[in-house]
DNA sequence: CCAAAAGTGTTGCGGGTACACCCATGG
DNA sequence: CCATGGGTGTACCCGCAACACTTTTGG
């Protein structure tokens, strides 16, 4: 969505390009400075903070329109992806919207009563796990900004988005202990404190550092690079990687992580 | 949809009712003679089996457009239904379908070219834990028939139902670990022993019996009705119940189930 | 030499698993 | 009294949690 045409289209045609009553969005969540954080876009014209989401095209796999969402938001196309739960029961996402304005540039566009972009809308819920450091940013017509937040700082989100973020962060505290998380957070290489680190923020709950280590090592989805990073003034980490092979297997087939 | 009247209507002017692109379809399972069942429905005019399913009405929620369609078939409104995935994925539903007929009675009913039915649908997949025996099958307009088969006796089924069902019971029996089932898939007062063959079948394997039942009593979900069952020509085995509190409790909450 | 962080091994306890004997019932 | 299934207790073992000392590094 970059040029006025492009957008004007949309808002007067969209229906027949895309699914109609049907969006995704996503729950994009990166890991920076030791805490967690969730990516959102403030909308224009509706002066408030949501999560990023778009429409599926009408040809389009449901993985492949989250896939595109995504890129659209981030640049990203390594990442990893997954559907937590459909909305469609709350207040909000029974009834039709009225009066939706946008705000391309400085024109206010108030939508015409009969518009598609008024009808009821399910959505599916989408989380993604990000490398917060090879994200860039890209906004649009519809997203005036957007921004990484942390998870404890989350003010009130627009429609239902708070109560999606909540469930997303369930899902994935879960999905952590069945399947490997890490490849999508961390830099290539890292040492065994910082993905320590990540556990515990994702947790928010402190860990031990010798039974963390013998569990997570024993999985053997993380090699020794035989390298060290140099962290100053104490001793020097040693820096591990994801075993790739084992890493994608374990994807597939689940794990049992009991920290 | 009992009157020929309300069919054709719905064929013509569905989409002023219901959702289009989107509907649910249930995976319904019920136990039954030591069997893990699925109902199974046969479409008229489709000539071939596939889970039950409906579409969404424009102003109703996702549950109770479940429920809905449930209650339409089996009679029932006391269950466990639970969303588990969307299918929007598979070739069959990228693409729109062509030349859809139906044959309510004897008459066979071709859709128009243009049919709101042809668009491609998204589905939002449910399973459901039933009583077998409160089970009052009915059909309509579309469905010729309802059966209940037995797990490991599914057809090749009609679209990606097959794959929805695999989805439904391996997300059904990872569930079994953390919440509560046999409520809905038992007689009000049952014997360990039944409840014991109820977790061997779904979970198809065997389980020691004293272990079991040590496991089960100690979430203390059941409880002794200080009656027996006769079961003839053997030691009568006491009947249990669920305590309906802490039955709510752990299924808001979760347990966890280590068998 | 010191402060701060990383690396590593051992022990004890609890829970899960494996296992066997007695009891009730009806024929 | 016998065949069949139901009910119950114990011992062992493994795995998790708890815990402390040594090593490295740069200032």
């Amino acid at each position: 969505m970059k040029t006025e045409k492009e957008f004007h289209d949309f808002l007067e045609n969209g229906d027949k390009y895309y699914i109609p009553n049907l969006t995704i969005d996503c729950a994009i969540f990166g890991y920076h400075g030791k805490e967690l954080k969730i990516l959102l876009a403030k909308w224009r014209g509706l002066d408030g903070w949501g999560l990023p989401g778009g429409f599926i095209k009408k040809k389009e796999t449901l993985s492949n329109a989250a896939t595109r969402i995504l890129k659209e938001k981030t640049s990203l196309d390594k990442l990893y992806l997954k559907q937590f739960h459909v909305f469609g029961d709350s207040e909000f996402r029974r009834k039709e919207k009225e009066g939706l304005s946008f705000s391309p540039g400085n024109n206010r566009y108030l939508l015409p009563k009969n518009s598609w972009l008024h009808e009821r809308t399910i959505s599916i819920g989408y989380y993604a796990l990000v490398e917060y450091s090879q994200v860039n940013l890209m906004t649009d017509y519809f997203i005036e900004e957007l921004v990484w937040q942390d998870i404890n700082q989350v003010p009130k989100l627009l429609f239902d988005h708070n109560e999606m973020l909540s469930y997303a962060l369930r899902n994935m505290r879960i999905n952590l202990y069945h399947i490997p998380i890490g490849y999508n957070l961390l830099p290539n290489k890292f040492t065994l404190p910082e993905i320590q680190s990540l556990y515990e923020t994702i947790l928010d709950k402190k860990l031990d550092r010798r039974n963390f280590s013998k569990k997570l090592l024993k999985l053997e989805l993380i090699k020794d690079t035989k390298e060290v990073k140099k962290i100053g003034q104490h001793r020097s980490p040693k820096l591990y990687q994801f075993d790739m092979k084992k890493y994608n297997e374990a994807l597939k087939n689940g794990i049992v992580l009991a920290i």
